[in-house]
DNA sequence: TTTTCGTTTAGCCAATTAACGAAATGAAAA
DNA sequence: TTTTCATTTCGTTAATTGGCTAAACGAAAA
């Protein structure tokens, strides 16, 4: 039982279950791009992906200074097809899919720096 | 994403997990066999069902004065898949369906009165 | 109606979780 | 090597959750 309950509980936050939603659109997000969507500080953002990476339902790769995120292979099936099912009609979910459209139209450096300057402000 | 998360939540706990896993295999339970099974007091017991009826897992029938419980119809189809397989191999799982076997071979009268005599002693 | 009794709700406390800012990490750039 | 910078870890705080006992509820029995 340990495992989907770790799952299950991964899942029972709302950043999270909207991050694995992305991820089931996206293929890959790094850090600072989900930053962007949830609207979170970077370090509770990591701490989020560190759970769900230990709910094994994500896993990431390193690229220069940028960590990207992507589910887990094999993501379990049909846990995925529940998940896409009772989100499909989503509102919260469907505005992140726009936004994610308009964060994944710029380089991931580009958003860094962004988020610096507002940090400043 | 409400429903969704409601789920998630209410099968984020152990107690509340196995006893969904129990009536996939069980059919219907009254609240004194869930609390032989997974050993807390009743009034734990009473709000991990009413968690789990708010998420819409479950619903429940009233005969007399007990309270049955049974997985809600339509129960969200690949989340039962994803929940039998993946607790399939799971040992605590394995354990109560053989502690159920005992508490469903008795009468919930007699399950009433035994609990009622060890809360006095 | 009054009593009984299984279940639920209320009230409280301890443990867990989610959030942040600050400090640490570690890899690329200078 | 030193600096830079995206990410992670640490330390703290506020909110949530899970547990209990006691009180309330509500239906059946007396």
């Amino acid at each position: 039982m340990e495992l989907p309950l770790k799952i299950a509980k991964a899942l029972g936050d709302g950043s999270r279950m909207r991050v694995v939603a992305a991820l089931m659109r996206c293929n890959e997000l790094c850090v600072c791009q989900i930053v962007e969507m949830v609207n979170l500080s970077t370090a509770t953002v990591s701490r989020h992906m560190s759970l769900l990476q230990n709910a094994r339902l994500v896993k990431n790769r390193k690229d220069g200074r940028w960590v990207y995120y992507r589910l887990s292979e094999p993501f379990p099936k049909h846990l995925r097809t529940w998940l896409l099912e009772s989100l499909s009609d989503s509102p919260e979910i469907a505005a992140d899919q726009a936004l994610l459209e308009t964060i994944l139209s710029c380089e991931p450096e580009d958003l860094c720096r962004q988020q610096k300057q507002r940090r400043k402000q």
